[in-house]
RNA sequence: CGGGGAAUGGCGCAGAUGGCAGCGCGCACGGUUUGGGACCGUGAGGUCCCGGGUUCAAAUCCCGGUUCCCCGACCA
């Protein structure tokens, strides 16, 4: 087994380095694609069902839309058009013929489940509707890297259309929620909710919030998006419904979206020189058995014992992998490590002796996070112990995050903390601000946090009074 | 898309001045090993990124292209 970059040395090869080494993706023979390995798309199912049961649980159904859009659909929006032209991915020619009109294949489907909207919703009595999709989706990426921009990626995107602005700030809000919480409590990872500046809007939104994450190098990673479409994807579809007033009114619409570049920033947040750490919830494998022995004498004492452990292990609802490959116990450490298992039992003739086992937390290397416990009620034991390892790498996280932020009221106050972390300043949601934070700090206003303290104050970039402060750092 | 670097076995690399394609790790087999990345032996594995060109001869020189990495611009 290679050992890889150490993350200190330089965080984007140990990232590359990790991909490869735990055999998550390997790129595709296709400029900007990726093919995700069973273990990296094991995990994505994880993060996948859990965010499925929380939309379920939110009142949201699953549905599917084609992958080709006509291109005469995504300039009934005129904002939308522009801002996704330029990556485009477009299909001219199909059976060996040229189109009468190109299709575009789809860099999100608020177009053509606008379409399908006009046709379903009728009656006020027939909204919410409340729509999510897991799928694919391309766009013509300048630069790319796995999982984190890749030219395509899955996600999932939820459209839903309302009959009132309100409810759907609410939806926007709510899912925003969802997500948060399954940062948290699936993936151990913090950020900060709040409303992107307006040059950050995504295209054709009156509103856009995301979760920004600080990765390992104190980047910031937008973690997932929340739009509010105000009426403008209704009025370009014709998504109307007749009140209990008997007018017909446009419905206000949102998306919302979460890609599998969250598996890139639980790498980055929780990897470590060992390899990755993987939030419990999220690990295709939770518990790793390795056996210890010496020669057939100790084997066949050992082994019986390891099985019986994993049998019960299993039986009780962990995901648990017994390794008798013919490795070195060192070699298996290692190589677990590198896959980011939680938690290993170690079991040798001594434990055997014993009754007992070693007991090691991924999030805890070393001494410190092993420990010789009883075999009576191992099960129980790492049943107890998974909670712990999310809780330690959700608090280990947010500590680095935290302590990386400064509160700044000046403009030479922001342009020293982003050099090395975020600065969370006053700041006027005005373009020409945006602009000058890119140009001159090579950074960007990353959200306006809705979690803030009431206050006025000056805004470092214009000197106006604003009420808002802005996260502002270098991002992914 | 602009600037810079790179591409040789699965991974990491060496192969001035053109002249038999190599090393370490990994992989297969046999043996000895096994409580933090074991060792010995035998062996398999190559379109030297692709396409042209120069030359008796190209991994090496020239032209064109592709992909990857880094810094920008653009974006989830």
């Amino acid at each position: 087994m290679a050992k890889i970059t150490p993350r200190s040395q330089d965080f984007s090869e140990w990232y590359l380095d990790i991909i490869r080494e735990a055999d998550l993706a390997d790129y595709a023979p296709v400029r900007g694609c990726i093919v995700v390995k069973p273990y990296g798309w094991t995990i994505y199912e994880h993060m996948r069902d859990y965010l499925d049961k929380r939309f379920k649980d939110t009142g949201h159904v699953n549905a599917a839309f084609p992958l080709f859009i006509p291109m005469s659909f995504l300039q009934k929006e005129a904002h939308h058009v522009e801002g996704f032209a330029p990556e485009l991915a477009v299909v001219t020619h199909g059976g060996g013929e040229a189109l009468e009109e190109p299709l575009v294949v789809r860099p999100t489907s608020e177009t053509i489940i606008g379409y399908s909207y006009s046709q379903w919703i009728k009656s006020y009595r027939d909204l919410p509707v409340l729509i999510n999709c897991w799928n694919s989706v391309v766009r013509w990426e300048k630069r790319t890297k796995p999982f984190l921009r890749t030219m395509e990626f899955y996600w999932q995107e939820g459209h839903t259309a309302h009959a009132t602005h309100e409810e759907a700030l609410e939806e926007v809000l709510r899912m925003l929620n969802v997500y948060y919480a399954h940062m948290r409590e699936d993936c151990a990872l913090p950020g900060f909710r709040g409303r992107k500046s307006i040059n950050e809007r995504f295209a054709g939104a009156i509103n856009t919030f995301s979760i920004e994450s600080m990765m390992g190098d104190k980047r910031s990673l937008q973690s997932c998006t929340s739009h509010d479409l105000g009426q403008n994807f209704a009025r370009a579809f014709e998504i109307k419904y007749l009140d209990r007033d008997n007018t017909e009114k446009y419905c206000w619409t949102t998306s919302w979206g979460l890609s599998w570049r969250l598996l890139g920033a639980v790498i980055m947040v929780h990897g470590d020189d060992q390899g990755l750490r993987l939030p419990p919830k999220i690990a295709p494998i939770q518990v790793v058995i390795v056996p210890i022995f010496k020669n057939d004498a100790e084997k066949s004492q050992v082994m019986p014992v390891a099985d019986q452990l994993y049998k019960s292990l299993k039986a009780s609802g962990l995901r648990v992998k017994l390794d008798d490959r013919d490795e070195t116990p060192g070699f298996k450490f290692n190589d677990w490590e590198m896959r980011g298992v939680p938690v290993r039992v170690e079991i040798g003739p001594k434990d055997v002796a014993n009754h007992s086992v070693a007991l090691a937390r991924r999030d805890a290397p070393g001494k410190a996070g092993k420990a010789f416990v009883s075999q009576d009620g191992l099960a129980e034991r790492i049943h107890a112990l998974l909670p712990e390892i999310h809780a330690s790498l959700l608090q280990q996280a947010e500590a680095f995050q935290n302590s990386n932020i400064r509160e700044c009221f000046t403009w030479d106050e922001v342009k020293e903390a982003v050099q090395d972390g975020w600065a969370l300043a006053p700041l006027e949601d005005n373009p020409r601000n945006d602009e000058r934070i890119r140009e001159e700090l090579t950074a960007k206003s990353l959200n306006f946090p809705l979690d803030q303290p009431e206050g006025e104050w000056v805004c470092v970039v214009s000197g106006r009074k604003v009420r808002e402060r802005a996260l502002i750092g270098k991002s992914y």
